[in-house]
DNA sequence: TAGTTAATATACCGATCGGTATATTTGCAA
DNA sequence: TTGCAAATATACCGATCGGTATATTAACTA
């Protein structure tokens, strides 16, 4: 191959699923030298650490899942459209992940909190990037009369937020939709109840 | 000490802070014997292996929040009243968990969900305890009046565990309390809003 | 108090961990 | 075509992993 972004790009493709699935402590380096076909002095030719590749591997991650969004999001022209659009694309996201192993931003939000300060910054800022999307998606819905004014738009916005992330982790371990269809049906009565 | 079963509460005692902050890959056995002061022997003498004492740890963890939980929904005569309490437990439970680390069931539930089988359907059992129990609440608020008869019971226990999930994961790795906050305010309207 | 047994400690196993030092190979410039 | 530098491969490091076999210790019984 002999391309070092090439190289770099594969490391991040293979790594990671790895990542998303295993977590990164059970992540080994030669669990990607396996994925990779590449060994580890290629591995640690273009990255500092395996720190540096779990890193990577989770921008990756979470930049495929919001260009699957971002499109579907644009798609409705209106706030509760975009919203239920929302919820529909985690529909099918839970059994049929863009990236296996789930959600990057819930699966590292947990195991980072308490163990890898990098890591948990990237997924904060993550968060924040979302939950701000979801805010102004609600006071535009305002702005141009789709939403009630009254509604507290942060509120909301986190609000939603969590519950989205609160009900992938719930169907995932469960292995199927039930509780993901519960959820579906609150969240699109709640749009409901604050569209004008 | 010479007391197994002593013994045996020692190592689940002492290894569930440890399952629950790292993770069940990331603790290992010398983990487990330097906050023991026991050996390997004992952990051995005790456990099949690891996997079973991740599993104790676990529904140790379990019974002590549930231990929390139990007596302040009971406390509360009516089923907003119990809703509520429901919400204000995990609020303090978010910086001030009774197990260091936050939620078992979620932070197990991410780490199961792919590749611990046995892990996983404890968590799923818990998820379905959690879940039975709020659905119980919300029927026996609607027969006492105390709620509206139209709500949909299962939809609504269903997505009130998964919001409180998402709110746990999100204000721990955020490290404050202002996104609990803000779903709180929404929860606590949700639940004013079914009141009678 | 001696002997027995169960509980715990110690010592060791091969495998694997993340990381590094060095050897080899490839592609490009002259 | 040769020589050089960058990219990748190989070989190795000490530490630690989960687990086991054996030695030691403590408690109880006779």
């Amino acid at each position: 191959m002999r391309n070092p972004t090439l190289t770099r790009e594969l490391i991040i493709t293979k790594a990671m699923p790895l990542f998303n699935t295993k977590g990164y402590t059970a992540t080994s380096l030669s669990d990607i030298t396996k994925a990779t076909g590449i060994t580890k002095g290629a591995i640690y030719g273009n990255f500092e650490n395996k720190d540096e590749v779990a890193l990577a591997a989770y921008e990756k991650a979470v930049e495929i899942v919001l260009d699957q969004l971002r499109p579907r999001i644009k798609a409705q022209p209106t706030a509760p459209g975009k919203l239920k659009a929302i919820v529909d694309y985690y529909e099918e996201y839970v059994l049929h992940p863009p990236i296996p192993g789930g959600c990057p931003i819930l699966n590292t939000s947990i195991e980072a909190d308490d163990n890898h300060p990098h890591l948990r910054t990237r997924v904060v800022r993550s968060i924040t990037v979302m939950k701000d999307s979801f805010r102004q998606m609600l006071q535009r819905g305002i702005e141009e009369g789709q939403l009630q004014k009254d509604i507290r738009t942060d509120d909301w916005a986190t609000f939603f937020y969590a519950t989205i992330e609160g009900a992938i982790m719930m169907s995932r371990v469960e292995g199927d939709m039930h509780s993901y269809q519960h959820i579906k049906r609150m969240l699109y009565q709640m749009i409901d109840s604050i569209t004008v």
